[in-house]
RNA sequence: GGCCCUAUCGUCUAACGGUUAGGACACAUGCUUUUCAAGCAUGGAACCCGGGUUCGAUUCCCGGUAGGGUCACCA
């Protein structure tokens, strides 16, 4: 028998984490197995359902490489529904129940109640192991608000019987549906799914994620520049380790290695900080042209929007140092909003006091100063494209006078920043003219004190 | 509160009765060509508690405690 497994989140919000784990851990099943995959709109709360948060919820899951093989959407099934009610009314399984309605309370309404066994339903979890629950505190639960109006339960039920569902692999908040869902399978004489509940994930203080405890929505994370194989990575190994042991694979291999027995018992903490780093080595991954387009992208939007001249050649020489420094795009933004790489597109403005480094004089500095220039300008043209040979040039000189007193101000002068690139880089990338000038202008500020 | 599930470093985890309890993230310290970043090295850091079972329990069983889930005419 070929596996079907489905996804069927409602589409009351945008598509979160958690959605997108459930999608991902039944992927990775289905695509071990050569299943089928089923993508289903539980669209069922017409009140909180929209179909822009439905549109959300598939593009963000293919933004991180999913797919699927069939869509449907709940309510354009309620014709099922409603036979498969019927029937059970009729057979008496289920009955018809003239009651003060909750959602509008005085009003009378009839309500479809499961006309309840009563019994002790036990089913094995892969996950977990064997589960029983006596259902009789259940009593005769609703299962459609009217017979043209199905609630969740009942129309799930249907529609993975209908559809041929193996494997319902879900959340474990859905572990005490479970008994409720069997009794309506049962009384439909549909056969039972093999059933995974995976635990959880947590917000950093253990607590239940939610929009309090911090971003959720995957398209918050897309904007604020996450490789979408890096959260793919994080989200599935989120729960689920390896037997390999490897924490950083593809989606490929995390297919090859997928087995539901590996899925973890218990509920893992969401670690910003992890992910971060899972960022960070798909971001050293990129292909350096790829990455020099978007940090390009970046540092033109930024510069543009505080009225720095952009520069596309040096953004490019750029690239390596940058991609040095962050481990999400969100950090670059972050870099460049503060003024950290002005100096590369503008003249720094450094302040007289801080060109000395520590205690050394203002004689002193301004002696280091001049050496540094003349060694920089005896550097013929063609070489100095090497940072290299720059170092090389001041080195020794440096080495002599005290490095700290030398390459403080040099590198102060150039970048008036006080934590920046090391010096010979800085040089290299700004290029001879600019290296001089800024040196002549360091000069020019302290020498007027 | 009832029912259900879970329990190893701060966090994510490995271990499937006998290990100096391993790795990753984070953290601390040091090193490398001033500062910053990166890199490298080193270090601190855990078996929830109490009973059993056993020659021997982190591992198996029971109880407690804690955390989570669920108790809708939401999904």
């Amino acid at each position: 028998m070929s596996i079907r497994v489905r996804f069927p989140p409602s589409p009351t919000g945008f598509c979160h984490v958690g959605t997108a784990r459930m999608a991902v851990l039944n992927y990775l099943y289905a695509k071990k197995h050569g299943g089928v995959i089923i993508f289903r709109s539980e669209d069922t709360d017409k009140e909180r359902s929209k179909l822009e948060y439905e549109e959300d919820i598939k593009e963000q899951l293919q933004w991180l490489g999913l797919s699927w093989d069939e869509f449907y959407r709940t309510t354009e099934l309620v014709g099922t529904h409603t036979k498969a009610l019927q029937k059970i009314i009729d057979e008496d399984k289920a009955y018809i129940s003239e009651e003060e309605s909750k959602k509008e309370p005085g009003k009378m309404a009839k309500v479809v109640r499961l006309r309840n066994p009563n019994k002790v339903v036990t089913f094995t979890d892969v996950i977990r192991g064997e589960i029983s629950f006596d259902t009789t505190e259940l009593k005769d639960f609703v299962i459609a608000r009217a017979i043209d109006d199905p609630l969740y339960q009942f129309a799930v039920v249907v529609d993975d019987g209908d559809m041929g569902i193996t494997h319902v692999i879900r959340g474990e908040d859905h572990i005490s549906n479970t008994p409720r869902q069997i009794l309506i399978q049962e009384a439909l004489g549909y056969p039972r799914p093999v059933y995974a509940h995976y635990p959880l994930h947590l917000g950093a203080d253990r607590s239940k994620l939610s929009k309090r405890t911090g971003d959720v929505a995957v398209r918050s994370y897309r904007e604020k520049g996450y490789l979408a194989p890096a959260l793919l990575n994080y989200i599935a190994t989120l729960g689920w380790t390896a037997p390999s042991g490897k924490e950083v694979l593809s989606l490929e291999e995390m297919i090859g290695e997928f087995e539901l027995e590996d899925i973890h018992k218990s509920g893992a903490v969401f670690d910003t900080e992890k992910l971060n780093w899972y960022n960070r080595q798909y971001l050293q991954a990129l292909p350096m042209d790829e990455f020099t387009k978007e940090s390009n992208a970046i540092l033109k939007a930024s510069l543009e929007t505080r009225a720095i001249a952009w520069n596309e050649a040096m953004g490019t020489s750029l690239a390596s140092l940058i991609r040095e420094r962050i481990s999400v795009w969100e950090d670059l933004r972050t870099l460049i909003g503060d003024g950290e790489l002005d100096f590369f597109f503008m003249e720094p403005k450094p302040e007289s006091s801080r060109i000395p480094q520590g205690k050394v004089s203002v004689a002193d500095t301004m002696r280091h100063l001049m050496s540094v220039k003349q060694l920089l300008s005896d550097i013929p043209e063609r070489e100095y494209a090497d940072p290299e040979r720059i170092k090389a040039a001041v080195w020794e000189y440096a080495g002599t006078e005290g490095r700290g007193a030398v390459l403080w101000p040099l590198r102060y002068s150039l970048t008036g920043l006080e934590r920046s690139p090391d010096p010979f880089e800085v040089a290299h990338l700004i290029g001879k003219e600019a290296a001089l000038r800024r040196i002549d202008a360091a000069l020019a500020l302290i020498s007027n004190v």
